[in-house]
DNA sequence: AACACAGACAACCGCCATCCC
DNA sequence: GGGGATGGCGGTTGTCTGTGT
């Protein structure tokens, strides 16, 4: 395991993700499904590092991902549960559905903070900060959801605009998220209907082996809603990646 | 038009908890 | 029980983009 480490080492890519780069590692995962990210990335074709590759698909590829900008609502909920929890941000992002821990953050930073402090100059952090403080109990009426299982039982609390920012962002606006608590029941059609629709190029490629059998967790356990417009729209999402990926002349 | 600056956000790093052998 | 591997989290940094001069 050590050697896989020092593998990953050798020539990592770092730096902005390449719509092929995005292509590649939807597509694996659609394929295989997440069984182990430190060794995904070179069968997916991946210069990347394992933890890259899951930072990039729980904040950014993951379809369950509301894109656009934060509502008042949901400020509010930020402002109010960072007030009660302080800088837990995966635990404020369990609440809020189709948001990500890194995207409430730097919406934190960038927009709230400064209205934080002007409103609550002293609370932040004193109390809260320490999460070892809560018991089982206390996160749980705060709506914390369960800690989801190693096996990548993929969590909904998830993210905002895929794919460089901008490109595709809209496809999978406005839809109907599952609350992290329920999304054990909605699993269910993506997987069917979204299992590789572009990626044979990629398996093709020359570089391509799968060395383990994929346990295909989130393959068995689907993770969207099966009777909502979340699939169409989830569809066309991974139809338009892969065209802008063509466009991009990949 | 060119440059400087600030804001926004994507991505990385390091630490820690948990899992597995 | 111990140690290594892996995943998750929060803090921080880097890069991009928009705006003002």
């Amino acid at each position: 395991m050590v050697k896989s480490q020092q593998c990953e080492k050798e020539a990592v890519k770092k730096g902005p993700w390449s719509p092929d780069e995005d292509h590649k590692l939807i597509a694996y995962i659609q394929r295989y499904g997440i069984w182990n990210w430190s060794q995904m990335p070179k069968p997916a074709g991946l210069a990347r590092s394992g933890k890259s590759c899951r930072l990039r698909w729980v904040n950014y590829l993951r379809p369950d991902i509301k894109s656009g900008s934060f509502n008042k609502e949901e400020e509010e909920a930020i402002l109010k549960l960072h007030e009660t929890m302080g800088n837990r941000w995966s635990a404020i992002a369990a609440t809020l559905p189709g948001r990500t821990d890194n995207e409430i953050k730097n919406y934190w930073h960038t927009h709230l903070k400064k209205r934080f402090k002007a409103t609550e100059p002293v609370q932040e952090a004193q109390v809260f900060n320490d999460k070892k403080k809560f018991s089982e109990t206390e996160l749980f009426l705060l709506g914390e959801a369960p800690k989801a299982s190693k096996l990548e039982t993929i969590s909904t609390s998830s993210s905002s605009g895929p794919v460089h920012g901008d490109h595709n962002k809209d496809q999978i606006a406005e839809q109907n998220i599952c609350a992290s608590e329920t999304f054990g029941e909605q699993q269910s059609l993506w997987a069917e209907s979204h299992i590789v629709q572009d990626s044979e190029a990629i398996f093709k490629d020359p570089g391509f082996t799968l060395s383990n059998p994929p346990t295909q967790s989130w393959l068995q356990e689907p993770i969207f809603p099966s009777g909502s417009s979340y699939n169409d729209a989830s569809n066309d999402y991974w139809v338009n990646l892969s065209m802008q990926a063509e466009i991009d002349g990949i």
